[in-house]
DNA sequence: ACGCCTTTGCAACTCGAAGTTGCGAAGCGA
DNA sequence: TCGCTTCGCAACTTCGAGTTGCAAAGGCGT
């Protein structure tokens, strides 16, 4: 079909130009297939864009990826972070940042974060409480969200590579601490 | 001048509908001037932003804000946040981000991190250090990425305020870390 | 094989926004 | 007043996005 091919090109255009420089004529042609028939699919830029992000959204969160975790901090850092660098993750973000028009944005960052996406990471941290490996009051979400908004900005400001060595460094900062804790009195956690 | 108002102008609408709909005649328009009078001294979109972006960053870097800290952890998280939702922040991230072509990207980043608004941040973390409220073998670069990371998160991904306690929870989070082990033996996170 | 329906390729078209040009009118310092 | 620069204005060119009509496949049941 037509159909896969248009969008995974769409997809790698998204990660390789940006959303700003995406036209769907050279999508068309380097998915070997005439402007027209992408257009009577998807009318629109938009159209074609969202439809992308969606199935990919749909093909990388049901089977392994972002789930297939040892469960522990590390290992869902890596897996993050192998998603985010992923064409389709690097498609994603700067689309997703790039649109000041929240509508769609958050409706489409909505689709994104329902389903396995967004439950396997929370059920592999929450796993790893019971564990022991985390604090029992751990603020699971907002662990989450830290470690890929660290990620983004190591791919995206930063522009440098996440390799193992610096994934090891941002899980020793999440999992230890910054603060100078040993040998203060310090007002436990509650 | 007319300068002024036009590159305010440009980020304004930098922020508020991203880099792909940003319409330079619509700037003018804005502004109050003729279109060809932005033309004349900013050849293209991309010229007009860059320069909008660079004046930005010396206005915004030279004197207090992401500087006038009280120079621990939370009074520059929420320096930070100040800065990053800030129309000129907005304008920034959202720009560098979207755009996936490298040079002048990296440029414009390269630029953004120069002077002030890399150093003042490193040296009140590192003073921070050095007055015992964080580890002396602290991470100071990663520790202020993964601080404007998550920031980054909360505004463009997960499109939530930043507030106070937010910010508190982020505090706690990267000082206290997130491993259970109250300060004990060293680091071996993994 | 036949007809039927859908999908694709192709080329020519419309349309609108980006960016250009020439000129005349202000502004402003000497 | 002169001379230089900057701005407004309107008409223009250009280019890419999206459209349309038609013909050539392709799939599918009979």
């Amino acid at each position: 079909m037509v159909v896969n091919r248009v969008l995974e090109v769409t997809l790698v255009e998204l990660g390789r130009v940006g959303l700003e420089r995406l036209s769907v004529p050279e999508v068309a042609e380097r998915a070997g297939v005439n402007k027209t028939s992408v257009y009577r699919r998807w009318p629109t830029k938009q159209h074609l864009v969202k439809a992308a992000l969606q199935q990919s959204m749909e093909a990388t969160t049901r089977p392994p990826e972002t789930g297939a975790l040892g469960s522990d901090l590390a290992s869902l850092a890596s897996s993050l972070a192998e998603f985010i660098t992923s064409p389709t993750g690097l498609g994603i973000v700067r689309t997703v940042m790039a649109d000041g028009d929240s509508a769609e944005a958050k409706a489409l960052t909505a689709t994104m974060w329902r389903g396995p996406a967004r439950d396997l990471p929370r059920a592999a941290l929450e796993q790893a409480i019971s564990r022991g490996e985390l604090k029992p009051d751990t603020d699971v979400e907002l662990l989450l969200f830290t470690v890929a908004g660290a990620i983004m900005h190591r791919v995206f400001i930063e522009r440098a590579r996440v390799d193992d060595a610096w994934l090891k460094r941002l899980v020793k900062l999440l999992s230890e601490g910054a603060g100078k804790k040993p040998g203060r009195h310090h007002a436990r956690s509650m």
